[in-house]
DNA sequence: CTGTCTAATGCAAATTACTTGCATATGCGT
DNA sequence: ACGCATATGCAAGTAATTTGCATTAGACAG
C-alpha cells in the first residue's frame, strides 16, 4: 500500500498519468518480480489490460527507472528497483533451476568502493551468481 | 590465435564440427564481445554467414558455456564466458553511454563469500554497475 | 462536481526477432 | 579420397514487440 503511494508520486512528479492499468501492472510487479514479460501480459490480460498497454509501459516504467531488465538464470526479465522493491541478488542455481535472492553488505561495500576506483557515482547495480545451491550439493 | 585453439577444442570434446560459420561467429565475437545479436548478424552477413546459422549456433555457444547473456545498459547482448573473453564486470554510463569494463580482486572476494553464505558453489557471475562516469562528473 | 483538453487505452495491423523444414554442402573418421 | 552424419543456406513459419488510429478517461480549471 505504502508502496503504491511511492509509485503514485513517482508517476507524478514526472507528470505522467495515475491510470488504472498502470496501477494494475505495477501490483503484478509488486507481487511477481522478478518476471518475464511474458508472465506480465499474461496476468496482465486476466485485468483487461491490453499488451500494448503493457510494453508501453513497460517503456515508461523503465524511463523514470521504476523497473529494470535483467537476464537471470538465461531467461530474460524485468525487475522492479530498488525503491519499489527489496533491493537484492540474485543466485540462480543451475542444477535445480532455482533462483535466490540474497543480500550481502560486504558486496555493497566492494561495489562502492570499485565504483569509486573508477572515480564514477553508482546508481544501482545488478549481480547475478550462477552455481550450485546448497540444496543440490552433494546430489549432483 | 590460442583463443581459437581453445574454441576448437571446447567443440571436440563436446563432438561439435568445427565449421567455417562457426569459426567466423568465434572471430566477430573475440572483436566486439560483448554485442547484440543484431551486431552479430550484420557482422556474420559480412561473411555470407545466415542468420538461422547464427541464431543456430548462438544457441550451441550457451550450451557448451562458451558465452551467456546479458543486460548492459538496459540493452541485450551476448558475451564470450571468462575462458574465452577476459573477465571482467561493466560500468554502464547513464549519461554518456558508455560502456567501461573492469575487474576488482576485492569484489570477487566478497561474491566468494556472499556464496559461501549461502552454502553455495560458484561457477560464474555477472556484474553491472549503473551510473556516471568519471568524465560526465561535473558535467551533469 | 462538471466540462474541457490532452494523454492513455484497446484493437488491429505492421514490423522485427527468432525458429523450423528441407535439399544441398561439408567436416571428419576410415 | 570416400561415405556418412551433421551443419548450412534459403525460404517459409511463428513469436515478440511496435505502431496507427478512433475512443476513453485522468487532471485541472472553473
Amino acid at each position: 500500500m505504502d508502496k503504491e503511494l511511492l509509485f503514485k508520486q513517482a508517476l507524478g512528479l514526472q507528470r505522467e498519468r495515475v491510470t488504472s492499468p498502470r496501477l494494475g501492472l505495477f501490483r503484478i510487479m509488486v507481487r511477481k518480480s522478478p518476471l518475464t514479460t511474458a508472465t506480465l501480459i499474461a496476468e496482465a490480460e486476466k485485468l483487461s489490460i491490453d499488451q500494448a498497454t503493457c510494453y508501453r509501459n513497460l517503456a515508461l516504467f523503465r524511463r523514470i527507472g521504476l523497473i529494470s531488465d535483467i537476464v537471470v538464470g538465461g531467461r530474460r526479465m524485468v525487475e522492479l528497483t530498488d525503491s519499489f522493491g527489496a533491493h537484492h541478488h540474485h543466485f540462480s542455481c543451475r542444477n535445480c533451476g532455482r533462483l535466490i535472492d540474497f543480500d550481502s553488505p560486504s558486496l555493497e561495500t566492494a561495489i562502492s568502493a570499485a565504483a569509486a576506483d573508477l572515480g564514477a557515482i553508482v546508481s544501482s547495480h545488478q549481480l547475478e551468481i550462477i552455481g550450485v545451491c546448497a540444496q543440490c550439493r552433494g546430489l549432483t
